[in-house]
This record gives C-alpha cells, structure tokens and sequence, in this order.
DNA sequence: TTGACTTATATGTCTAGACATATAATCGTA
DNA sequence: TACGATTATATGTCTAGACATATAAGTCAA
C-alpha cells in the first residue's frame, strides 16, 4: 500500500487517492483539514463521481479521513495505533487503566548528534538531537523509564519545547503526524542503575522496548523504554493465523 | 468491521460481503477455495456486477480472498499475521532468517482439564485438554521453549495429532483457520528448569510472550514461550501516530 | 514433449446517470 | 433567545452498460 508501488500503476482512482495520502503525510493537510468535496474533484480531474468515490473511500478504510454526510470529509487524526504501539503513549495507557499518572524529567540535552545517536537513529549525516531521560509511574510506583533520541532537523521544535511537564512520547504524538514505527522488544536484568530507577532489585527482570520512528523516510526519534518486567504486562491483541 | 456491526446495516454489498465473509469465517470455504465468480454472484443476488465487485474488492482489501484476472477469487492462507504474531509461527520465523530449524517434543499429556488448565484457557466448563511441553532451536542452539494447553472441545483432531515432528504452532495453524489471538508480554530471569532447557545461566533473562486464541468465542490453545532475553530480538513493525 | 502463439474469460477500471439518507444550515415560531 | 421544522447538500449506494488487461487454457508447430 506505498505510495510508491502505486504510482507506477497509473489508474486514475490511485492517482487521486496518492495524491490525498501524500497530503496528508507531508503534513499539508492536517489532521481535521476538510478534503475537497467529490464534486470539487470530479471537476479537478475530469472523472466520474464514482472515480473519486472509490479513492476516498479507501482512505476512509484506511482510517486516515473521515466522511461525514452533508459536511465533507476531514483528514482524521492519527489515533488508530496498534496495541503494542499504545503503549507508544504511557501517559494514555496508564490513564486509561484508571490509575493516576506521575511523569518526572530527569535530564534533557540539546547537541550536536555524536556518533552514537547518529547509529541509533539510524542517519549518516550529522544533525542536532535533543537527548531526554525521564521516569512514568503509574499510583506513585515507578512505571517505566524512558531514554530518547529527537533528530532536531525532522522535528526542529523540539528544541524549545517544554519536557518538563508533558512526556516527549506525547508532545511528538501531537506535533508530527502519521510516523512509522519499528519495535525491538527484548529482555534484560536490571543493572544498578536501572535498579535505582524503576525501584526494584538489581538482577530482577526488565522487559525493553525500544522503538524507531520515521515519516516518509525521515528520522524522527529513537526510543528504549524500559518496564520492570514482574510486575507489567503489555497486552496485544491480534487477528490472524 | 464486525459482522454483526454490519448486518444490521443491510445494504447489498455488505450483505454480499458479510456472506462470503462468514464462510471463510467458519470454515466452509477454506483457504484455496473458489468463491463464485461475480457473474455468478450478480445472478444469485440480483444485482449489478459493480455492487458484487465492491464486496470482493474490499474482502481482497482485508487480505480475505486474493483475487487473480481470469481464475478467479480464492479465499487466503491466514499469513497476513502482524510482525508479533508471526513469532508464533516459530519454525517459520526461524526459516525465513535462513537458520536451520530444530524442534523437539519433551512431554505430551491428555487429560481432563484441571483447576489450573480452565483457568488458563479461560473456559468453565470440564473438558478434555492436550498438555504440550517442547523446544524450538535455531542452528542447534535453543531459541524458546513452550508450553501449550490446546482445548480438544474445540479442536478434537489434536488429541491424534503426532506431535513428536511437527510442532504444535505449525499444526494449528493449518487446522485451525481465522483465530483471533491476546498476547501478554513480559519478562522473567531464568529459574533452574528455564535456564536447563534454554542453555542459559539461572538469572538470565528471558523473554516471556503468552498467547492466548480463540474462535468466535471458543477458545482454542493457550500457549506460554520463553526466549533467551539478551540474545533474541523480537522486531515488530506498525504505522501509527 | 516442448515451446510459441492464440483465444477465451474473469477481473480492473471507468462512465453518466439515479435515488436514498444523514445532517448542517436556515428559517420560523413561541 | 431558544427551539422545532424545513431545506439544501455531500456522501452512500446502486445500475447497466463499456473497454482494458492479465492470464489460464487451448492450439499448433518444431
């Protein structure tokens, strides 16, 4: 479903249903945007209403707008994660287990990418990062720590914005729209200082979580979260084989 | 995308869709099958070929049915599973990295589920169940241990099926078409037993995913595996916010 | 038997209409 | 002003056609 592997298909419903999606990706029309009207791109690119149709249409089925009778249809925002990259959002999945939500900065650098974030976020040229470290806890216990990487040359703003009081998982939900993510999950002892940091015992079990995310091939942060691995669980719920 | 969300809103097309999609649901059209070809639907409904072709074309859009120009449409293998779920699968995953597969049966029970075993199918009622215990490797090396609990109620064909080759995963996997599946995801350090079997040092740590999959509300296997945590990587891929 | 060519056919896309329906906007009234 | 009825409009669904195109299947020659 790339943009790329439909553009050498030039049947016109693709043409038209890319060049919404490029749209919306590129952030051009933001979530909440009203698209054209049908009949706006009937006229547009000379076809038939059912043309157009079908090209939204599967935009709608691909949850990236909405279509509302009378009113129009409307760039949707990007709240339809999976399960697993729900937990993308602690500050949502702690709230919405009904438990109130603590989130403490514990350190914030803006400089020059060093060789290590360069392989971390996965870019060759150099760039500014903002480097944050921060500890979300669920009824006052530590819930997770968080060490990330934002490539200020994708997401400049970061620069000035204020981590202090918003997680920067939730901050770059709200200001870069429609990412990719990749995610490695594995396992580790806790060290001392994890130890330290997620108040459990040195050499008890952690479970890590780390995520890459991009948007049309451009890096936007790299993340390792990591959860003491006794006392939460992530769900995932799938449908397959 | 439910069908009951969708049959109460009887348009044709959802009509027709709804259908074909409970047949491949159930069973009765399994994969490989021939659905009708859309003239054969517009007879049997009534209608015009462009209502039957929005049906199958977003049956094919949900990965349901593959459609090819002059054969037909057939209903698919389940192998769209995300990036997580395909771990189930685990001689696939390991095949697909090009390593040599090994798997090894080290204990198989039928019983009557006890306490523990309805608890952890999530089923009430008494019923006969296969215990599995065995060991997936990769180049010779262990790659995760499992542990499985499949329901003969709703999967009756287990209690004769041979094991000691072919792995349970793989087994279900064809014999049990369309399930949906709840993972739990956590991490443990290797106790004795855990360490022995994985080839790893006790307090180690490992990697703990637990499926659990039913079909329309019939449970089918519970399963618990356990990886290696600092050797194994588990990468799983989403689009989202 | 094998390979190249032809043909039949199912799907893929598209049109120019039609009527249905939900609802935003407007208008009228209390 | 607030509320209820009316209207206009964008989307939702559907039709009865059309031509395009990939390809399974059949045909024929080497």
């Amino acid at each position: 479903m790339s943009l790329v592997a439909d553009a050498d298909k030039p049947t016109l419903y693709k043409r038209i249903r890319a060049d919404i999606e490029k749209r919306i990706l590129t952030g051009e029309w933001p979530p909440g945007h009203r698209i054209p009207f049908e009949h706006e791109l009937v006229a547009r690119y000379g076809c038939s209403r059912m043309t157009v149709n079908k090209a939204l249409s599967e935009l709608a089925q691909a949850d990236l707008i909405e279509r509302r009778r009378r009113a129009g249809s409307f760039v949707r925002r990007p709240q339809h994660q999976s399960a697993v990259l729900k937990i993308a959002d602690i500050r949502a999945e702690i709230t919405a287990l009904g438990r109130s939500y603590g989130y403490e900065l514990i350190g914030r650098k803006l400089r020059a990418a060093t060789a290590a974030d360069r392989d971390r976020l996965g870019v060759k040229k150099a760039s500014k990062v903002v480097a944050i470290t921060c500890r979300h806890s669920a009824d006052k216990v530590p819930f997770a720590v968080e060490d990330r990487l934002i490539d200020l040359s994708s997401v400049p703003n970061a620069a000035t914005a204020d981590f202090s009081r918003e997680p920067p998982g939730s901050w770059l939900l709200h200001h870069v729209p429609w990412t990719e993510a990749e995610h490695t999950i594995s396992a580790i002892v806790a060290d001392d200082r994890t130890a330290e940091a997620l108040d459990i015992a040195v050499g008890a079990p952690c479970l890590v979580i780390e995520r890459y995310t991009w948007r049309s091939a451009r890096t936007i942060t790299a993340v390792r979260l990591l959860y003491p691995g006794d006392s939460h669980r992530l769900v995932a719920r799938f449908k397959g084989g």
